[in-house]
DNA sequence: AATATTTAGATGTATCAACATCTAATGTCT
DNA sequence: AGACATTAGATGTTGATACATCTAAATATT
């Protein structure tokens, strides 16, 4: 359904309202359908999203810190979200030798072998996106949304 | 900052891709905004969602339920959220004698002052935005989002 | 009319974000 | 070296979402 339906909107916002709207009402709903395709196997999109930073790595460790950075929301508990991971035997903690403030974590081996099967079946729903955006439509519309996104800060 | 600096990013993913990371990375943004420009207020973005959908009634009643659809969040909780409100004073119950499960809300005089005062400072924020976006701009990137939306359901 | 189903809303629990605060370790400055 | 500031991370509290369950009222079915 379209935002504009789908949030019944009567009044006339300006097209740029109408953008802010639009974005705020697709992130909740492709965060929606992250969580519904991840729940079967217990995991959150917020963890995957930790998981999916530490498959980049490739066994090389990584401190929480830079967890943090690259992650969606920046503010996000990271230390928790690592906890729950922890809970679930999927990562590892390791004291930092140079640095004993910092925490580095790595992938275990179920914990990379879940990943692996979670990012097929998401790399599967992204790649049927190419039925609803060109590479154009995907690129023109980034644009868009990083010239809002460089103002910031 | 660009979305794929933001977020680190170092894989080629595909435009399809990079624009999901993208709006979620801009929605969070934007969210963090708002909650910052309300919070002098001590209204959060998901409070002032309901008294803008309250102001826009225009002092007509509207049922919990018919809000709830409003809402950019479909799945948000919408009994609590008015529960916040109602604490501070903005808002009133009032039994609907129609269908006694519903339940009607309205600004209070106090929720009128207040909701003016916040949609003034978001009317700001709002205008601020042509100085990014054009409206055809806007125009495009609502029409490349709405095509996955309107996918959905 | 009696039963069953649906709907509106409230509520309990788990997960996560937002923000502040705290500790320990590191870095800086004189 | 000693004082101060910064950084990494953990943790407590509050606000919100996700999901399940529950009650009461309205609607549909037979």
């Amino acid at each position: 359904m379209k935002t504009s339906d789908a949030l019944q909107m009567t009044s006339f916002a300006s097209p740029q309202e109408q953008l802010v709207l639009t974005v705020l009402h697709t992130a909740s709903e492709l965060l929606s359908k992250h969580r519904m395709l991840l729940k079967p196997h217990g995991i959150t999109p917020e963890q995957f999203n930790i998981l999916r930073i530490l498959r980049g790595q490739k066994g090389k460790p990584i401190a929480l810190r830079d967890i943090s950075n690259r992650m969606i929301d920046k503010n996000s508990n990271t230390s928790r979200l690592v906890d729950k991971l922890l809970a679930k035997g999927l990562v590892q903690r390791e004291a930092c030798p140079e640095d004993r403030r910092r925490v580095d974590i790595v992938l275990t081996a179920s914990g990379q072998k879940l990943t692996e099967a979670l990012k097929n079946i998401m790399d599967r729903e992204m790649s049927s996106l190419a039925n609803v955006w060109t590479h154009g439509d995907a690129r023109s519309a980034i644009a868009v949304l990083d010239r809002w996104n460089e103002q910031q800060h």
